[in-house]
DNA sequence: CCATCATATTGATGATTATCTATATGATTG
DNA sequence: CAATCATATAGATAATCATCAATATGATGG
């Protein structure tokens, strides 16, 4: 994937906040809304449609409610991109 | 260092430029400058003033020049610190 | 000290984006 | 099918940010 892309996915507290909340878990849309407090519905909305864009999150639909995860094999890729375009010298040390 | 603070500049385009041409070498603004093409010199100064915020350049005067090089130790623990939050489950496989 | 060169800062402007309210879509249940 | 619940989308607004031209700062050489 796009180190651009990765980083500007990344480039917000809400959405590192969110990313967080969804490191491991599976969490439904208001599950989100009600672990941040404070944030709408549609913003969460919003900032999760931007991680699904950047296909940094697993979806799954089960009835009315859509869960979200977040996808650790994405990032862990993003980010060795990122060490073998920015940090090529410290690969492997 | 701070994730949302290396992902914020990270996230623009000219900046990710600049950190290519940075790395692994020594420039000064005005090659750098030379470098993108087609971008003023105030606005590069601005980019390695984020950069320089972030932590993420070295910076060495020589007379009149000064010279940027990346911080490729920051780079790497950033990364690091983005794989231990978002993708603990990938870590050292 | 003055002129010059390299870089930084200021102030303005346009583009992007985060956020909200209101509303639409889409699935379930009676 | 109607009502309801969960999520998405639309449209508006405010904040952030990238960019430039103009100017300031700061170092060097005569």
């Amino acid at each position: 994937m796009n180190s651009l892309i990765f980083a500007k996915a990344m480039a917000d507290e809400t959405r590192q906040k969110i990313m967080s909340h969804l490191c491991c878990n599976w969490l439904c849309v208001s599950d989100v809304v009600e672990k941040l407090g404070g944030v709408s519905q549609p913003t969460v909305s919003h900032h999760l449609s931007v991680l699904r864009e950047a296909g940094l999150v697993h979806t799954r639909r089960e009835g009315k409610q859509i869960f979200y995860s977040l996808n650790q094999d994405a990032v862990a890729t993003c980010c060795g991109t990122l060490m073998q375009v920015f940090a090529p010298e410290k690969i492997g040390i």
